[in-house]
DNA sequence: GAAGATACAGACAGGTCTGTCTGATGTCTA
DNA sequence: TAGACATCAGACAGACCTGTCTGTATCTTC
């Protein structure tokens, strides 16, 4: 609920209502709805995650895994119930510092960490800025489809992913060798 | 105020305390707060697209004018009061349809107008192509900024429109000439 | 100076929100 | 069987919200 019509608009008493237990029962299990919020933004951040590592192990090679991501990302953009990104949301309702800031953090650390790993399996120059490039796209291809109702945004975001990756490892071994080279402004 | 804290949790009160009028004052002039939600972002689309191209006219060539689009956001990350694009953080506090879809679809789609011409002058193979492609580096970039609490992400949106925008006029003349190519995958 | 329009401060209605509390109804263990 | 415990439905408090209304003051125009 708190994904489909945004977190300030669902009152406790439409939650309640919906998972059919008492408000006192919510209370003692969650404290207050910042602690529901932030339950809410955990689970999401462990389910998409698992996800993403589950898509990325079905292809071979890191390049083909790198861009698998962003398959992964295509394939839910035409989900019936898409609304752009859980985290991105919750954040824009909350105020700085809220409910959803943990969560989010986690789930970006998280997708970086992933990015960045699969990045120097496949050769990048240098992974931690192909990790952050690839995490641009992710959050532009999110957004796009979200705001302009268009789910084309994720194979546009693939397309240019494939083309940064190349870039990244140009001049550099394809075997998954890792190179420390820094600072390729 | 809207932008600063977000919509819903500025109350009518306290925008008119903060304006030094009275509540009927704003009733007659924007009848109810759907309205002014609507002002507010009207007004940040004129003034944003007004600054953008202002800041586009600066630079000589149509590849610097496209750059220079994400100069100029990179420069907004780094004033003090920055938190997001204010019509991706009105829609996710929004209910679909509501009072910010249509200002923000209006942005959108003047950002993608403008980058589309400069892209054809640029002589880009597929000018909306390319468009839709920096409209998506310019959404991860703002949005990463935000969420990361990072302003280098314009930085790196700069570095990756260059390559993209290389990408898209490699083997094109770059002499301004347009040239109708179509369907380059 | 008079009249009409406009803005002012602020009370008010009606609704919604979170969070607490009360008392009844199971359910499990000893 | 008896007692401890969790959950139930729902009333309630207190705060906040939007939007309307009342009466007063100020300003413009004839």
């Amino acid at each position: 609920m708190f994904y489909a019509e945004g977190i300030h608009t669902v009152g406790i008493d439409r939650v309640i209502e919906r998972a059919g237990v008492a408000k006192a029962t919510l209370y003692s299990a969650f404290g207050s709805k910042d602690g529901l919020i932030e339950a809410y933004l955990d689970r999401r951040r462990q389910t998409l995650t698992e996800r993403l590592t589950r898509q990325v192990a079905k292809y071979e090679t890191p390049r083909d895994r790198l861009l698998g991501v962003f398959e992964s990302l295509a394939k839910s953009f035409a989900l019936p119930g898409f609304r752009g990104c859980p985290f991105i949301n919750a954040s824009a309702e909350e105020p700085v510092g809220g409910a959803a800031q943990e969560p989010s953090d986690a789930f970006r650390v998280a997708l970086r960490a992933l990015l960045a790993g699969l990045a120097e399996e496949a050769g990048a120059a240098d992974p931690e800025r192909l990790a952050r490039q690839l995490a641009l796209l992710y959050d532009g291809a999110i957004v796009g489809a979200r705001m302009d109702r268009d789910p084309a945004a994720g194979a546009a975001a693939r397309e240019m992913a494939a083309v940064l990756i190349d870039a990244a490892v140009t001049g550099q071994r394809r075997s998954g060798a890792r190179r420390k080279v820094r600072g390729a402004a």
